[in-house]
DNA sequence: TAGATATCTGAACGTACGTTCAGATATATT
DNA sequence: AATATATCTGAACGTACGTTCAGATATCTA
């Protein structure tokens, strides 16, 4: 049949997302994947067909690994304050973390690729919808489970922890102070928190 | 003394900064540049050294007008709450306005460098540095006119607006929906207003 | 009006980087 | 073992793009 692949699939894209989200698609040479991720040049077209195939897939393994590490505690049907909490929480002791520097992938794309989404596969909105989704899951959880009055509205509550979300990760990707970070995610909770 | 230049630096500087807040500092070529603001290669050079230089100078202007023009009003003696809100709305309005699909061009370049700061002028830091202060300005005047109790932790508050405020950036820049800005920008107000 | 000096024009250059390929190498099947 | 098939190696290719330059053009001073 052939030789063995002497590579693995996943592990080359774990290394890839650590690239792309340290030095953005642009800024990311094929050589410097190369050098990180210890495969060839061939084998890396031969699996992903060029930069921009490998890129979409990075994204896809983020959204399922990283993001879904994160956000998936929210997606679950006994979610709560408790899951949020823990959440803005993690994000605001980031500075410290595995992700200072490099923010979130997925924010980052949307960032430096705009509205114009040259991969097209729609992974940006999908991501964004994503986050709207969970908090508003967790949210709906906790009025039904008393935890917050039902006088709170939903959809705007999830809108502003995306926001929040958002704005804490282009703060990690910039290295924003330990403090600053602590701060920004301790009033977005305590916000939150005032609404019962 | 020669011939009279055919273009005003200002004025290259306005288009420089949509072309660079549209495509990015890497998805932006030379070619672009010159077929957009209308001025020919050498001169662009003559002027701004190079890419780079016409991009550290794009985020000079950027600051001094479309930042100031949005955060000036927070950071003049008499502001307070009235400031902060006007803000606020304004982001969450922005879905309609001049702003979308492009955001804001600082923290675009937050995102697309990273912590590296090829440029080494320092700008993004200095602009966190800003948005934090202008809004820990207008909350500190709050405090002093009595429409903010003097037990709020005015630094907390200032960096959540300050994350709050990049959030609504990125979802700007994603082109998200009407209904998701309003709502982010609308929640984050509240808060501030629930605290008095 | 003449000369000097600065800007404009657009074509050309150099290079970095994404992509490809022919030859080498390893593994599976028979 | 022999053959077939898939992967690996690293050098080479093509091109897009940032940058430069020589010649042309305009405007200032005297």
């Amino acid at each position: 049949m052939g030789r063995k692949k002497a590579y693995d699939r996943d592990e080359l894209l774990v290394g890839a997302v650590e690239v792309f989200r340290e030095h953005g698609f642009a800024r990311t040479t094929t050589q410097m994947l190369v050098d990180r991720l210890g495969v060839n040049r061939f084998s890396l077209y031969a699996e992903f067909e060029n930069k921009l195939g490998l890129y979409d897939a990075a994204l896809e393994a983020y959204d399922e690994s990283i993001v879904g590490r994160r956000f998936g505690p929210l997606e679950r049907p006994g979610a709560g304050l408790a899951e949020v909490r823990e959440l803005l929480e993690f994000y605001g002791a980031a500075a410290d973390g595995p992700a200072a520097g490099k923010g979130c992938l997925l924010c980052n794309t949307a960032v430096e690729f705009g509205p114009d989404d040259p991969i097209g596969t729609g992974r940006v909105d999908r991501y964004l919808d994503r986050l709207e989704e969970a908090f508003s899951a967790a949210l709906t959880n906790a009025q039904q489970a008393g935890d917050l009055p039902a006088s709170v509205n939903v959809a705007r509550e999830a809108s502003f922890l995306t926001a929040s979300v958002l704005g804490l990760f282009v703060m990690i990707r910039a290295r924003a102070p330990d403090a600053r970070l602590k701060n920004a995610a301790a009033a977005a909770l305590a916000h939150l928190e005032g609404l019962g």
